[in-house]
RNA sequence: GGAAAGAUGCCAGAGUGGUCGAAUGGGACGGUCUCGAAAACCGUUGUACGGGCAACUGUACCGAGGGUUCGAAUCCCUCUCUUUCCGCCA
């Protein structure tokens, strides 16, 4: 959500930003404004004789303690004139503040100056490589393929005990599964975050503070009865920790990293990009989240995406980062670069990993805040990035290894897997 | 699932109709003292939205929403959540 303010300054500018994200129902910036004006000439009104109410009953009660009852009941008699005139006010007011509310989540987040200009993912541009990639026997297997020569995964079983896109990890392959997550997760620590386990169902609160309600409800999983979402991201638990808080300066900044299973719908997605590990319901992802301070988000992006650069170059996947157009950007980030490995024997980039910067897009809508030198309480910026997303790595790892001799893992997770070697 | 209690500021906790935005204690911050620290003492310690060049000032907020009243943290109704006990259970 953004902040009225900066809509107030700047209605030109905030409709020349949104409309690089496609959006471009530009009324809704004049609305804001319009429902604005509004409720600032509404809330005088009903200040003014609300105080006047309050400045009376503070008499009657002064009238009374003197025992002076009947200048006490003569006052009364201009309450109900006063009351009268208050309720459409008041009714008028609270009206125009839910219209405002639900105008100003409409609005995306205003992508940063860095973000390309650019419609689709063909827009994306570029901003490294590094790795590179293997070459193949020509009997080369996709993923799908050596899941089932090494037992490693089942899918059908998966079909049988939930449905579609709720794959069944086996032996190796649920052991392969725990050593990354493991691994990842040691590697996040080591830079300086701090492990989390949040829960895995958030209520709607939680929801909308990151900026998946509204208009998201379709994506997640939802518990009816208990109005639980499963959550997509650890990023909606993690986040929300810090929900309603207020920082000291030198608490910053807060670092947070988390595993978690992910749920997501994927409502409408079929196809041939569905296959196998690239796109399921459920799956493993460890994140990194950040909250620092507004001068400090764009220096902490860079820092998240050597970060996470630095992980899969310790994987020894070939992979790119791309830095999102407008038009392919989340509703709520100003930036984000995302990191794609190569699937060999697919010959497909896969996407593993997301960075992105929120500004204040997130934290105005969870008040997150900080006490600056002055003593006034500003608004953080939120980051967050996947550290990393497993299937798809997990997909490249075993498609990029493979040897007559079996799948050659990379020697940074013999520690945890107990083995370099799949056979 | 059954029963009971409760929800107040950063925390603990008082307050059951009128200068209550809220006692008191703790914490935090600033100061005095000290070579420095501790202790002690003094002081400061809300959020949001308005008005005003400013000093300042208005309104709302004691879980949420409604109601009674000239006036509600305090009374009434609804909801949500939390805690404890019982039941069930990894």
């Amino acid at each position: 959500m953004l902040q009225l303010q900066v809509i107030r300054q700047n209605p030109k500018w905030v409709k020349e930003r949104v409309a690089v994200k496609y959006f471009n129902d530009g009324n809704v910036v004049d609305e804001i404004l319009k429902l604005d004006e509004q409720r600032k000439k509404l809330q005088l009104e009903f200040d003014n004789t609300q105080a006047k109410i309050n400045s009376s009953s503070k008499e009657i009660g002064q009238l009374m303690a003197k025992g002076e009852k009947e200048k006490a009941e003569a006052l009364k008699q201009s309450i109900p004139s006063l009351k009268m005139s208050l309720q459409p006010i008041s009714d008028q007011l609270s009206e125009t503040e839910k219209q405002l509310q639900s105008e100003l989540v409409k609005l995306p987040n205003l992508p940063s100056e860095k973000v390309p200009a650019g419609r689709t993912p063909q827009d994306n541009v570029i901003i490294r490589e590094g790795g590179s990639k293997p070459s193949l026997p020509k009997d080369a297997l996709p993923h799908w393929e050596l899941v089932k020569k090494y037992d490693l995964i089942n899918f059908e079983l998966g079909n049988k005990i939930t449905g579609n896109g709720f794959p069944v990890y086996k032996g190796k392959g649920a052991k392969l599964q725990r050593a990354l997550i493991q691994y990842f997760l040691d590697y996040n620590i080591r830079a300086g975050y701090t492990e989390y386990l949040p829960p895995h169902m958030v209520n709607e609160t939680t929801a909308f503070g990151t900026g998946q309600l509204p208009d998201k409800e379709g994506q997640m999983y939802f518990v009816t009865e208990d109005k639980f979402y499963l959550i997509p991201t650890a990023e909606v638990p993690v986040t929300n920790i810090y929900r309603d808080e207020i920082l000291k300066e030198t608490d910053l900044p807060i670092r947070m990293t988390a595993y978690t299973p992910c749920f997501r719908r994927e409502a409408g997605s079929y196809g041939k990009d569905v296959r196998g590990l690239n796109r399921v319901h459920q799956f493993d992802k460890v994140e990194i989240v950040q909250i620092v301070h507004p001068d400090k988000s764009y220096d902490v992006h860079e820092e998240m995406v050597s970060h996470v650069e630095k992980l899969v170059q310790s994987l020894n996947l070939p992979y790119r980062i791309l830095n999102l157009c407008g038009g392919d950007m989340s509703f709520a980030s100003a930036l984000t670069y995302d990191f794609e490995v190569y699937s060999a024997a697919q010959d497909k980039w896969l996407e593993v990993s997301s960075v992105s910067n929120f500004e204040t897009f997130q934290a105005n809508r969870m008040k997150i805040r900080f006490k600056d030198k002055a003593g006034k309480s500003q608004l953080l910026h939120s980051l967050n990035g996947s550290s990393l997303a497993l299937p798809r790595i997990l997909a490249c790892l075993l498609e990029n290894n493979q040897t007559t001799e079996g799948i050659i893992l990379p020697e940074v997770l013999s520690p945890y897997f107990g083995s370099n070697k799949i056979d």
